[in-house]
DNA sequence: ACCTTTCTGTAGTAACCACTATATATATAG
DNA sequence: CTATATATATAGTGGTTACTACAGAAAGGT
């Protein structure tokens, strides 16, 4: 069990720095020596998992060429994802911060802050679409932007709650039914 | 500030017996004589929201005859009650025990299972509309039942995140989309 | 008016929290 | 082989946790 596995499992504030120093197999001098304290660590432990698990959103939306079938393909990732059985369920940014003390204020608003970061990637990523003729004219990109979000942010809690791959794959199939179709008069204007 | 609203902002865990007593009005010896402890007087709070706050979607399922309207209006009713700014933001059911100790494992339960009857009670009415005739028949009632929930849960997570009622609310009209239209062939079977 | 009963407030309990001072062991340099 | 430097482990720091023993005040009965 890794300190990421702990942090991911139940949150910032509920794993105790017994229990880090216990998963990592050092001693809290060590801990502190090479981290700088616990908060640090989780900063660490966040960015690690950006780049590693959390990355399948926006490896699946470059993976496509229009936004929406990159949307579908990043949603059922999600939901496959979310559910592996050789990790916590759930997504750590979503989940982690949830309930804190004003002492941990600044790690609720750091997690809060890249949740926010990547609805506005997502937005422009729509916008360009939208402007590109992908999708319709007059497209809310800030609307559909904040469904996915929410629909993530349920999916991520429906797994902790103990929901199968099968299940949030319908979540997935059935969220993209509020996305307007593909517009693909013009195959491509730019390229 | 009631123990109500202190649950509800940080959640179970992050807040301690002696912030319930300042909020209470009363000192410790006279919390634990009137509640038992912290975890009873939790299940307390939890029982009062339901038949308070938590029961706008009851009501609005419960207001319209087909089962597609009420949850059309139970999500515009959750946008509205989860951005109210006399109270913290989101749902407590959702949000009160997402980061617990295993001391705190049974709250965590309670509040799944909570969580769990909703949907299980939103599949019947689903079901029931589907062999009165009000929805397609093959309609997926559980897929539906998860959706709505995964919606709900998400809605408050973002709520929690900042967002506004009209944000919440263009997420539940969008969220319909995904609803099969009603079928009103036949406008009342057996009333 | 006096006694009893209930209720509340102060102060303190053991256990755990993040974090660290000190001492010891290990590794490297000469 | 010795000296120095680094890294580790033990043990403990003050502070906070949920919870309670005990003392004092208010209320009620006669």
């Amino acid at each position: 069990m890794t300190a990421l596995h702990e942090f991911w499992q139940r949150g910032f504030e509920p794993v105790s720095v017994a229990e880090l120093t216990a998963a990592i197999g050092i001693t809290p001098p060590s801990l502190y020596a090479a981290f700088g304290d616990k908060k640090a660590l989780f900063r660490e432990v966040v960015e690690r998992y950006q780049q590693t698990h959390g990355a399948f959103f926006a490896t699946a939306l470059a993976a496509e060429k229009s936004v929406r079938d990159g949307v579908a393909r990043a949603l059922r990732a999600a939901a496959v994802e979310y559910t592996r059985p050789e990790h916590p369920p759930g997504c750590l940014v979503i989940s982690a911060a949830v309930n804190c003390t004003a002492a941990s204020a600044d790690i609720t608003e750091l997690l809060r802050a890249q949740r926010a970061t990547n609805i506005t990637a997502l937005r422009k990523r729509i916008e360009a679409d939208v402007t590109d003729g992908r999708l319709p004219a007059g497209t809310d990109a800030d609307g559909l932007a904040v469904l996915v979000g929410v629909i993530l942010q349920g999916m991520s809690q429906h797994a902790r709650d103990g929901a199968g791959t099968d299940e949030l794959l319908a979540v997935a199939e059935a969220a993209m039914l509020a996305w307007p179709a593909n517009v693909n008069a013009k195959p491509l204007t730019a390229a």
